[in-house]
DNA sequence: TTGTATGCGTTATCAC
DNA sequence: GTGATAACGCATACAA
């Protein structure tokens, strides 16, 4: 492990026997610029052959900008849908010649470091970012997208209403819905009960009853949760069907029903969101929402090099890219 | 939005009446230069006046090395186990000045471009890197430690172990283990297998009967598995409890069972890995190995940075950190 | 084709 | 002891 030098451009033009400018014009294929065929053959070989790789600060110090597109993950736990997001949209941006670089966030205060470090070009933010946050973005002029999963801060909230119609389409009259309080989910939860609330609404259904697991998915009590289904279920009006904040939630409901006295689907219908890889081996399969992440991912990369380069906003985020996986439990 | 200008050290050295060089002596406490108090507080005043925030690829290119941790995600895809591993290296890497910033993989050979974009001072792959992506490390000299989830190198496979031993302790003698072929998950399948063959064998079982539920977890037959289980738990010498090298293969073995005819745990027993968040829902609720994520992520940064600053390798990741959740399914 | 200026922060060296 | 000058790191693009 010799700590050899690391490889510049003055290497290969003394290599080649030719100036730094030239083998600039060549490597970058500068477009103003016409270099010989024979001098340009003789630069690639010198840069093959050195392994030359262009120094990033460097070159980012010269043009003003780098070519990171930071994604910020103010807390959104990881599931497929985020990883598929993170995927597609590391195609999407490194096609472009940019790279996707993802920064955990754990204090928000960090970000002040991390941007200082990376100096990216752009922003994409999963969740909500404070006012600190975004005086910094805007200061540092970095174009920032916020965005939530799957939903266009524009576009209607389909997925929760597709879980409502497709209960009042089994003739459910009286819902039930369960959320979380989980405080980083609060961006997701806040809109998707307020949807239940409208959809049901408008289709002519009861005012949904709604109850909070608590704010920590993994420790929820099945047996309070229970005890919730017997009440929903016990009065004059009984509640027939549960819509849930995600799949997670289903699944507890799932647990919860029989310990209630309660079949599903028979008793109580239940319907999740995410279509969480699990959610196919719960008993009886969950029937659920699927959003085509990989649609979703190609929006959002399309609203933020918008962004990027002065385009107009593209349109609405289409609707169409949420199905209804419909399985054994409603 | 007025296109002004970065605030240079240039712009607080004028402010305050100074050289750019006793800006840069008072904002990095250079200690072999003595600053008098008032110059200090009148340097400190026009930077925070001007809000300036020192040109990260300036400094990259001056002190020839960033300040930044890469993580290559090779395709494990995204669960709870990786959100916190993430999230806790997140903070431990930004406690030492620098940032952790992930890259999700799809082509590996787009870890050239991701490279010379980010000039990473250290990187941390999950998963398994290919010879061209090792050589590209090296020469680019950036200290690579590679890894797996849970597992370190040279430690033994505690999790598997744990799972065989405890089936084995409930009287177990007849083993089966469900696996799959994912191709990014060849490197935590394949030590996974080895390790429950070996400990059976130490354990005086049978050797255990293998399935592998093919390439594609969400796609799962659960018929096909059920008829698996038959086969497994219908001849002379029946299995009586099965391992699985996730929860998500637990889950579709929970869900095969009643399909089989078998009930868990009477007939057969189930015990599966990771602690999924919807594993303390399934019927019966999935016992399964929970791996303490904080002290991993710790223990793996203490590896990484040691190999930064050439001091020792730490000793082996503490085998204490694997737990059994004990729930209903063994 | 090439010399040269430019972008910005750091630090060795030197002058007061 | 205090602070300024100047050189350096590397790639790029204009003028010659």
């Amino acid at each position: 492990m010799t700590p050899t030098r690391r490889v510049t451009s003055s290497d290969v033009a003394r290599e080649a026997g030719v100036s730094r400018a030239t083998v600039s014009y060549v490597l970058n294929n500068t477009p103003r610029q016409s270099i010989p065929e024979s001098t340009r053959q003789r630069v690639l070989a010198a840069a093959q052959e050195l392994n030359y790789t262009p120094h990033a600060a460097a070159r980012a110090l010269r043009a003003g900008e780098s070519n990171l597109v930071l994604f910020i993950n103010t807390g959104v736990p990881y599931g497929v849908n985020l990883s598929v997001l993170l995927d597609t949209l590391t195609a999407e941006v490194s096609a472009t010649g940019r790279s996707l670089v993802i920064w955990q966030q754990r204090d928000p205060a960090d970000l002040a470091t991390t941007l200082a470090h990376l100096q990216p070009r752009l922003a994409i933010a999963l969740g909500e970012l404070d006012d600190t946050q975004r005086a910094l973005l805007a200061q540092a002029r970095i174009p920032t997208v916020e965005t939530d999963l799957g939903r266009d801060p524009v576009s209607p909230d389909v997925g929760t209403a597709l879980q409502i119609q497709h209960l009042a389409g089994h003739g459910h009259r009286r819902l039930g819905y369960l959320t979380t309080s989980q405080p980083e989910l609060e961006r997701f939860t806040v809109p998707r009960l307020a949807t239940a609330r409208s959809t049901a609404l408008e289709l002519g259904l009861t005012r949904p009853l709604v109850y909070d697991v608590g704010p920590h998915l993994p420790e929820v009590s099945v047996d309070a949760l229970a005890s919730v289904l017997r009440d929903w279920t016990g009065g004059a009006e009984p509640v027939t069907a549960v819509a849930c904040y995600n799949d997670i939630c289903a699944a507890a409901c799932i647990a919860a029903a029989p310990r209630a006295g309660l079949e599903i689907p028979g008793d109580l219908a239940v319907i999740g969101m995410d279509d969480e890889t699990m959610s196919a081996f719960t008993r009886p399969a969950l029937t659920t929402i699927r959003l085509d992440m990989i649609s979703f991912a190609e929006h959002l990369w399309e609203r933020t090099s918008a962004a990027l380069e002065n385009r107009p906003e593209p349109g609405l985020f289409s609707s169409m890219s949420f199905t209804l996986v419909e399985r054994a439990s409603v």
